[in-house]
DNA sequence: ATGGTTGATGGTCAA
């Protein structure tokens, strides 16, 4: 199973991106992050026309949104609230007897201090709500998948400064260790750094607020893919479409290939 | 310490 997750920032302004996402990655199921659209103006239609007659959307005016489109039946679709909050940022279905999540974690804002800022509070509540409920509701050897737009990058490689990054909201030292909880929650495994080593840097988002994306490479590893042991010896390779940033008008994230075989 | 850009929206807010 070719598995593709993209924080695609408006479905509908991006369309004609996800078209060439699909030619070029050739997914079986894509995770989107961030449709900003209400479930009625989903673009259906348009995801069956380009190979995808199963689909889970959940979103909202606006902002947020998480949608999931796949070539093979989606069962048992659930849309999980966070933070007793409306927002449209979990979505869970089951494909071929593997139960897939689709995560789009809050932001946090620009200051990194919970009580100086709510946003920041609600993205440490929300991480810490996950971690209490992926540890009491699964296992190791459940097939499990989480992917999407986690808004932190745990790797001191995970960012073109670890020095200088160290007060930015998405790898501040209480994040990092948040998001170190909830992967010790079942556990799961961090996919993409299975393949490509913790010393090689790697990044899937370059900020739109820098006038060239390509200078000096500032960029944050902010999308994953994690799956439970059960899946780890099924994993078989990974791949970051970094060529996306550079098409035109495109996300500032760009989109993740994981491939797992089947069992 | 600050500003920088983008998208949905029609004021700003969120990222």
């Amino acid at each position: 199973m070719r598995l593709v997750t993209w924080n695609i920032n408006s479905v509908r302004l991006r369309f004609d991106l996800l078209r060439r996402v699909v030619e070029e990655l050739a997914p079986d199921v894509v995770c989107l992050q961030e449709t900003k659209v209400t479930d009625d103006l989903f673009p259906a239609d348009a995801c069956r026309e380009l190979g995808f007659p199963h689909l889970a959307f959940h979103g909202m005016k606006g902002y947020n949104g998480v949608a999931i489109l796949s070539k093979r039946p989606l069962a048992a679709i659930h849309k999980p609230l966070r933070c007793d909050k409306a927002d449209c940022r979990h979505l869970i279905a089951d494909i071929g007897g593997v139960e897939l999540h689709c995560l789009y974690i809050p932001a946090g804002g620009d200051i990194p201090d919970p009580a100086a800022n709510a946003k920041f509070a609600h993205k440490l509540d929300f991480v810490r709500e996950l971690t209490a409920w992926y540890g009491t509701a699964y296992s190791p050897d459940k097939r499990l998948i989480l992917a999407g737009d986690f808004n932190i990058a745990p790797l001191e490689t995970d960012v073109w400064s670890h020095k200088q990054l160290l007060s930015v909201v998405s790898h501040t030292p209480i994040e990092v260790e948040l998001l170190g909880k909830l992967q010790d929650s079942v556990p799961f495994v961090d996919a993409m750094r299975h393949f490509i080593p913790p010393e090689e840097r790697l990044y899937t988002w370059w900020s739109y607020r820098s006038p060239d994306w390509t200078r000096n490479d500032r960029g944050r590893r902010l999308d994953h893919v994690w799956v439970t042991p059960a899946l780890k010896e099924s994993l078989r390779g990974v791949q970051v479409l970094r060529d996306a940033r550079a098409w035109t008008q495109p996300s500032d994230h760009v989109p993740v290939l994981v491939e797992i075989a089947e069992s």
